[in-house]
DNA sequence: AAGTGATTTAACCAGTTGGTTAACGCAAAG
DNA sequence: CTTTGCGTTAACCAACTGGTTAAATCACTT
């Protein structure tokens, strides 16, 4: 059995796909509606216009890409390490499924940062604070939070990102880098428990 | 006294900057030509075609991306450990000095793999054979060497095209993220003797 | 001064782009 | 059966885009 799909959900499925692969200016609105199987005109008559189809897809795109870790990183029964340990975990396993999702959000974000606003924004100020306690507690090793979180979360990202480039540079092929992206998360993980235990 | 710059150099740093700005396809020819000071038929008389005058951009800004290690990597009285530590510290300034150029490199080849021909790649294999030749001597800790690379590029690099989502994500203003900059160096550096100094 | 070749300009052009419009189809409501 | 309003279409449009052209200007040689 078929499951109806709403032409303005096959709108913004089409769009998603083109604006990831082409980026905002490189995207044509006759490519999406070819995509969608649909006439230009409903483009416009869902969506006014490219600008408005445009941050409609990055805002929902941009929910995907920011972790949804309050949960996690509120619960008291798990250590800093666990919790790092979860998010590593199911972030890296979302990218898997979105390789291509952090150059959009990365180069879009590069052009335009203000359109930061769409994004929930909490958690980096409770993991800075979680590790400043710890650190306290003496539960881990002194690091600087900032520069611990920026090569945490460049670890899982540039793997997407810089790929064609690191594929090129160390010449290896599909299955190699697919190797390399399947080991990747106890690697990150290992690196965790290497740099914070004490 | 001023220093004459030719109308073919003037086009050339021009459609640097428009190219690193918005894209290849962001880019438009009159733009480029309004900020060399010149009329838009003179891009078609240096460069055939938009296409023509990117070529030359991209590759000359990939040689300037590409690190040039050649004679640090072969030179027999460094360490490993200082070879790395020269790497970082040449890398890093050269990014400082072109926050943007990774983002161009990164988003141009993910959507155009097959530019990575206009590059040096050889030193890829150096790096990962002079590894594992340490590893064996038992001079470094035994580490994934494509792993290693990744994460130490990534430290590198991600900095720079990450800088947007991270300083939002942690409310770090300019000033605040211009020292985290200042700082990378040393904190790459530590990394790496941490991880790999037996 | 006239010729010559490279450089520069304004005007132009055809194809593309995002966006609009007016008419049409069609199901539900009256 | 007619009306009403949403969904859909083809045709259209003005602005923009990369690219061209023919004439003008400049620097230099003869």
């Amino acid at each position: 059995m078929e499951t109806e799909i709403s032409t303005e959900q096959k709108i913004l499925d089409a769009a998603e796909e083109v604006f990831i692969e082409e980026g905002f200016s490189g995207a044509r609105m006759q490519q999406i509606a070819d995509k969608a199987g649909i006439n230009k005109a409903m483009l416009h008559y869902y969506f006014r216009s490219k600008d408005k189809l445009f941050e409609l897809v990055f805002a929902y795109k941009m929910k995907q890409f920011m972790p949804r870790v309050e949960s996690v990183l509120q619960n008291p029964a798990l250590s800093l390490l666990d919790k790092l340990d979860a998010f590593v975990e199911a972030y890296l396993d979302m990218l898997r499924h979105n390789p291509r999702l952090p150059m959009f959000i990365l180069s879009t974000m590069n052009r335009n940062p203000e359109l930061m606003k769409s994004a929930n924004i909490q958690f980096g100020k409770w993991i800075i604070q979680l590790i400043e306690e710890e650190i306290e507690k003496g539960t881990i090793k002194r690091v600087n939070p900032h520069q611990f979180m920026l090569t945490l979360i460049g670890m899982c990202i540039f793997p997407f990102v810089g790929r064609p480039v690191f594929s090129a540079v160390f010449e290896l092929k599909k299955e190699a880098y697919e190797l390399i992206l399947t080991e990747r998360k106890e690697h990150v993980q290992a690196y965790i428990r290497f740099i914070l235990e004490p």
